[in-house]
DNA sequence: TAAACGTGGAC
DNA sequence: TGTCCAAGTTT
């Protein structure tokens, strides 16, 4: 068959029973009926026969990858708002966009961004490439994202593989090989059930499909309108299904950061390197978070803090904050120094660093420092 | 190939 | 509080 026959994909290991094409076509039919009924209104989402904006599928996609609905929203809107185009996204500073995003994690996702929105720009005469290929080779854009597009803006015929395809082909197959040696398996039978006609379509459908009924806890199985085919409800494991492989345990790091005031308010930020953890972010000044028992203060003030003061006050308490693969618990040391400090970084007055790209760690390390802390200068203050 | 890479909400 | 999880990509 052509299809087959193009595609680069493993196919399925031999044992897989992929539905025949007339079942695949039954089933994708239903599942488009189920669609056109009961499709849910997201903000980049086209209407029924309008042509979908290649930007807005790229912009919301990135913004999806490993993020919730809820949580891409306001930041969707914030950036259309900014940067109707991909033209003016490519003009956009770094920092800009750095700041908007600020608060959704997975920053290298902003860098590849403003790098994709260039290419796309100086390289496609400001058109996104239409193919699979072209569009993978774009940054940020994977196997997942490049299919997206491609079926989604251009209509092309892609197979589209998330996490919310994998959750509903493993149930609806009953696979029990747990995850990520299921994928190539998974895969097949996406593309087993991938139509030829209206595939962004399809492919969404299935995507609100696990996102709405088929959910990794209690699915709405008396709701989809793939009951009757499923063989994980059939076999009653739909629930547990996909198996995954257990994930390795988290270690907690710890360090300090320092929260400096200079004489008219302004506090000491600094921008973090491009590359790695919250690369290109600001930060506050700090040590290095490593996994060894907290840091005496004292010791880690003169290893780490950015210039040498005398009155630096521990503030009670701390700031735990949880990323993928660690947790952190941070010490927060304040200072009050001089009107006109030498120190690498730069002074933001405190009604100000909203307008800044701090990551979520750091904007719970401000709270704690401006709920909890206290300046020398403060205690001057009758009302404390 | 496996590890790195954020965050907030649900349970 | 702790764990799991979400429309993945990069190295």
């Amino acid at each position: 068959m052509a299809r087959a026959a193009k595609s680069r994909r493993p196919t399925a290991p031999a044992e897989v029973p992929v539905p025949d094409p007339a079942a695949a076509a039954a089933l994708s039919a239903r599942l488009l009926a189920w669609y056109d009924r009961d499709r849910r209104d997201l903000p980049w989402r086209m209407d029924p026969g309008q042509a979908a904006d290649p930007y807005r599928v790229w912009l919301s996609e990135v913004m999806l990858q490993q993020t919730t609905v809820a949580a891409v929203k306001p930041y969707y809107a914030r950036f259309l708002a900014r940067w109707p185009t991909v033209g003016d996204l490519a003009r956009a500073e770094d920092a800009a966009v750095m700041t908007e995003w600020a608060g959704l994690g997975y920053y290298a996702r902003a860098r590849n961004l403003l790098t994709c929105a260039r290419a796309v720009t100086d390289q496609h005469g400001g058109r996104f490439p239409e193919t699979e290929d072209a569009l993978r080779a774009l940054p940020g854009v994977g196997a997942y994202t490049a299919a997206a597009i491609a079926a989604i803006a251009f209509g092309r015929r892609a197979v589209v593989v998330d996490g919310n395809v994998e959750r509903v082909m493993a149930r609806l197959f009953a696979i029990e090989t747990p995850l990520p040696a299921a994928k190539p398996t998974l895969r097949a039978l996406a593309e087993a059930l991938t139509p030829d006609a209206r595939c962004g379509d399809h492919a969404q459908a299935v995507m609100d499909l696990g996102a709405t009924l088929c959910t990794p806890r209690s699915p709405a199985c008396g709701l989809c309108p793939w009951r009757e085919a499923c063989q994980g409800l059939r076999a009653g494991l739909a629930e547990r299904l996909p198996a995954k492989a257990p994930k390795p345990e988290r270690p907690t790091r710890r360090g300090v950061a320092f929260w400096i005031q200079r004489r008219d308010g302004a506090v000491l930020l600094r921008q973090r390197p491009a590359r790695g953890l919250l690369g290109g972010m600001m930060e506050l000044p700090g040590s290095d978070w490593v996994e060894a028992p907290m840091p005496d203060p004292a010791v880690a003030i003169s290893e780490s803090a950015p210039m040498a003061l005398d009155d630096w006050r521990v503030v009670p308490g701390g700031v735990r904050h949880t990323f993928t693969h660690f947790h952190l618990d941070l010490i927060v040391v304040m200072a009050r120094v001089g009107a006109n400090p030498r120190a690498r970084g730069i002074w933001v007055p405190l009604e100000r660093l909203g307008e800044h790209a701090l990551p979520t760690v750091f904007r719970k390390v401000v709270r704690h420092a401006l709920t909890k802390g206290v300046l020398e200068s403060d205690e001057d203050r009758p009302d404390r």
